[in-house]
DNA sequence: CTTATTTGACCCGG
DNA sequence: CCGGGTCAAATAAG
């Protein structure tokens, strides 16, 4: 169940240890502190999550993916512009690794029959191809959140062949993610009038390569119907059951009485400066 | 502007 | 080579 990893892979795994280790240490020095519901014990508290979460990314990791790359860029893919195609679609370069790079082999897979799309996750489409074996088209859908999150979640959808009203759902693979969207309904019961959240909504990225694990994505939501069509099948929420690690998004209510911290994490993180040096 | 979907090209295992 | 899974440019949607 278990491959090989990378070296890198094994850095990180080692290093992730450390500052786990550190951490606990850390936890048992502040301990009177973390106890109580401090700000330190907020601060605190959102470390070990992240840590964790790490942690189930890492593990998924080992336990999903068949085959690997995920080598250092050092071979820069060349301009390769200009190409004489029957269409205007590009030609890849040699360093393309679309398809079976990592392709996930026979995993853990449930299959369920399901009259709606919608089953509390967020899915993003990424693929359709026609089966030979079946008339219908398959739809391939990943997690949302593979990219902020790290969530490796899967799931390929068909429309049954005999019951042309139901969907055969295939799920590959674990949510390790946690649906943003999601967690503010968990304190909706007092007023929360405070709307000093953490937003990254600052948009100063471009790639979505890297997979990063922020405390606290902006929110963004979406109520879709599901209907006809072989090929409209999108995005879903719903249900407020939901399997939830907790105490991950206290960060974002904490703000009431320590905003300040927000300003610093933002400092931090993204290393802000308050005098500008662009003449 | 942003994020999501569409869709042909591409890749890999058998 | 073929079938099926994935990528990403173009496009659509918000």
């Amino acid at each position: 169940m278990d491959r090989k990893l990378l070296a890198s892979e094994r850095t990180v795994v080692e290093v992730m240890s450390r500052i786990r280790k550190s951490a606990m240490q850390l936890g048992v020095l502040l301990r009177e502190e973390v106890a109580g519901d401090s700000t330190v014990g907020v601060v605190f508290e959102e470390l070990t999550s992240s840590i964790s979460r790490v942690f189930a990314v890492l593990e998924s990791m080992e336990t999903v993916e068949g085959g690997q790359r995920l080598d250092a860029g050092l071979l820069s893919p060349p301009p390769h512009h200009h190409q004489i195609s029957t269409k205007k679609r590009k030609i890849y370069p040699a360093t393309d690794r679309r398809g079976g790079c990592r392709r996930r082999s026979h995993l853990p897979s449930k299959i369920v029959g399901s009259k709606t799309l919608n089953d509390g996750q967020t899915w993003r489409k990424y693929g359709q191809k026609e089966i030979q074996s079946s008339k219908n088209p398959r739809s391939y859908f990943r997690c949302t959140h593979k990219f902020d999150q790290g969530c490796m979640a899967v799931r390929q959808v068909q429309r049954s062949e005999e019951d042309p009203s139901t969907y055969l759902i295939t799920y590959l693979g674990e949510h390790t993610c946690r649906d943003p969207a999601m967690a503010p309904q968990l304190f909706s019961t007092s007023d929360v009038s405070n709307t000093c959240l953490l937003s990254f909504g600052a948009s100063r990225h471009r790639a979505e390569k890297e997979a990063r694990v922020p405390a606290s994505p902006f929110p963004s939501h979406k109520q879709e119907s599901d209907e006809e069509g072989l090929s409209n099948l999108s995005t879903a929420c719903s249900s407020p059951d939901y399997f939830v690690i907790p105490a991950a998004e206290k960060l974002a209510v904490m703000t009431p009485t320590s905003g300040f911290l927000a300003d610093l994490y933002f400092e931090d993180v993204f290393g802000f400066d308050h005098d500008g040096f662009l003449s």
